[in-house]
DNA sequence: GTCTATACAAAGATAGAC
DNA sequence: GTCTATCTTTGTATAGAC
């Protein structure tokens, strides 16, 4: 780019604030970051912070938008390759556990808590906040409802619901899998995921649904607090 | 009380700055409280505030073992009565998403996750936050292994998992419900609970588990069975 | 549209009196 | 142990030059 004019500066402007928040806001928390860091971290200065976005919340709304388009992106992409849900659950539960591959690697679960964060405490973020998790629930649910259809099988539950439990899951499991890797194995999840939907857990080929009991493990050798 | 010894007006300190903590905390997030807005709401001054805990963030570690024994002893006292999970489940549920009943009652998802995200990023609050979801795990496991033991069920998973996966589903539809309670009704999750363990879904309904379900993208009201 | 400089407010933290 | 008073640092926000 040897001559950006000012509207590709401006954009540019916008885009380097609004990736410098993700970044920020994710690793220390909204309130624990100064505007002149975001300003900084940008390669700008809080002026123009001041001037794109009237302060660090407009930022954050800004975010939140942009956020929301990824989001959808992202998931439109691996849900696309309608394979069996246990590999599709497996690619799920890596998007969200991944360490720190690409930009929104380890800091997603970190911004999507710090989103849900604020916006449980500010319904001027809370309210888009929402609006997109029904429209994961609703992408997930219908995912796994396409795919029910195709092969024949059914869920236990209508789209919208199925796609609370999904979500429900990968999101608890993400939470303590961050503090606690080891508590909370990829397998497990996975295992999870198909026995909540009434698949066959532990088994993720073509095993009829109640055929078999999952490998129900006995390692029955803890305490006995009785 | 006429005579409050020095001991009790300092124990009583500690308590009221540790409550107020919780309170504000969960209200307005840590960095968004001051030291003197929580040493007014204790009835007290910064300077006790600093003279007990050294600062927001030791009050903050001090709230944290407060709040790991209450975790402990509300969990002991609603697993105690070990009913069939299905009622266990609603009760949990209710205990994560009740309004504001008590004084941790709506504050207890939004501290939780206050707690949590402070603790993702620094090690000296995740440690003992790890340990803390670690003993929930268990209890809440092996609390399930018991029942299923008294009852001759099996469980599919080993204590210590099926605890994560249950703890998973009520924290990820908690946050869920939070943002849009209607999109994750109380029932979706008892019975998602209760399949996930291969119990029967649909149980509190004697509803067999695929009476009815909408089509994918079938805008119909879906047929809430109670 | 962006930068420099700065006014203004608020928070963290401490010293010394009681 | 607790309070009053205060010091220092940090952050928000704006005004005006370029």
């Amino acid at each position: 780019m040897p001559r950006p004019t000012q509207a590709q500066r401006k954009s540019e402007t916008r885009t380097r604030l609004i990736d410098a928040a993700a970044e920020l806001f994710a690793q220390k928390g909204f309130h624990a970051v100064s505007a002149e860091a975001l300003a900084d971290a940008a390669g700008r200065t809080t002026g123009a912070l001041y001037s794109h976005f009237g302060g660090k919340e407009g930022l954050l709304l800004a975010l939140l938008d942009v956020w929301k388009e990824r989001t959808a992106e992202r998931l439109a992409g691996e849900l696309h390759q309608v394979a069996d849900p246990g590999a599709h659950f497996e690619v799920m539960w890596r998007s969200v556990t991944r360490p720190a591959d690409d930009d929104r690697g380890d800091s997603w679960l970190l911004l999507e808590t710090e989103l849900w964060l604020y916006g449980a405490r500010d319904p001027l973020v809370g309210a888009p906040l929402a609006r997109r998790y029904t429209e994961i629930r609703a992408q997930l649910g219908e995912g796994l409802a396409d795919w029910a259809e195709a092969t024949g099988s059914t869920l236990p539950y209508p789209p919208e619901e199925t796609g609370a439990l999904v979500l429900g899951v990968l999101l608890g499991c993400a939470l303590q899998h961050r503090l606690e890797p080891a508590a909370v194995p990829e397998e497990l999840v996975v295992n999870g995921l198909s026995g909540l939907l009434g698949l066959t857990p532990g088994r993720k080929t073509d095993r009829p649904r109640k055929a078999d009991r999952p490998r129900k493990a006995d390692p029955r050798r803890k305490a006995d607090p009785s």
